[in-house]
DNA sequence: GCCAAAATGTAGCCTAGGCTACTTTATAGG
DNA sequence: CCTATAAAGTAGCCTAGGCTACATTTTGGC
């Protein structure tokens, strides 16, 4: 650092002494690749919705209710592919891998416990359910576990 | 990365035969439009945090603060320029425009709120912390005010 | 059995948000 | 007052996730 004698230039001379500039750096990227797979989350579960209540799932099924183009949904689907997650064959329908099943299991579990976690809060159901949307993709497995003793120990 | 609603939107759901679609689409495209925000929010908050700590805001700071490269950092602050949140004179640090600076200070408390109530919750703070960097973009105005009042109910 | 309409798929474009590699500027220190 | 070096900035590349426009398949209705 060449610049003004401030705070910061001590600590890059003398090997970093904040400690919380790692944690910080870790928890953003934690954060950021989390938002990397909360699309391929939010198409598993969608995916495992419609084959269980429709039978099969179709990408414009999946664009309409994703409130995407078709043409962004084929490219999604393709992106679960790509991660093992789902397979399709042209024209036919989007199956999910076992893989894919395992992540929409987790997946709705989850959205589940953060809504009800929201609404025992006192939070609005409608809010509750479009807030979870956002929310369950940043909740760690720890903070899970808190959610779920949480609901228990208040009935 | 907002996308336009356009009339395919309306034509398809006219013909749908589920009836909730509409709702989750919304519910959805809020989320999505959320995480073009998201970013935007942590450099605000970064740099009014390191204008009140350290009395300027480089991008190298920031970029070791967020764990990104400095090139990425100094991209993304062009992006706050543009959105009329922040101001920069080459090689002279980067400030926040009295909208940036609202925006930090909203950002702040609502992120002290998120951590209080994942606390509150029995989650550890190391994880609420962590969490709430993620889940604290995703939480409505609604929401908001539940957290604060749970809070307050309980002491 | 044909044909139109709907679904599916492809191509090409855009922005955000990452990166590395290189150039330019400022400043500290001899 | 130079100059080495750290910070800042620029260029160019990549992927994800959007879109529109167009091409291709399926399929339902006659």
């Amino acid at each position: 650092m060449a610049r003004k004698p401030s705070a910061s230039d001590a600590d890059h001379a003398a090997t970093a002494k904040l400690p919380a500039e790692g944690t910080q750096a870790r928890r953003f990227g934690k954060t950021r690749s989390a938002q990397s797979t909360a699309l391929l989350e939010d198409y598993a579960e969608l995916i495992a919705d419609l084959l269980a209540g429709e039978g099969e799932a179709r990408p414009t099924d999946i664009a309409r209710r994703l409130g995407v183009s078709h043409a962004t949904a084929i490219k999604s689907i393709s992106r679960l592919k790509r991660a093992g997650l789902a397979t399709a064959r042209p024209y036919r329908g989007v199956f999910l891998t076992d893989k894919g099943r395992a992540l929409a299991d987790r997946v709705r579990v989850r959205h589940r416990l953060v809504v009800d976690v929201l609404q025992a809060l006192g939070v609005p159901s409608e809010a509750a359910e479009a807030d979870a949307e956002g929310i369950e993709h940043h909740v760690s497995e720890t903070t899970l576990k808190a959610f779920a003793q949480f609901l228990k120990a208040r009935g």
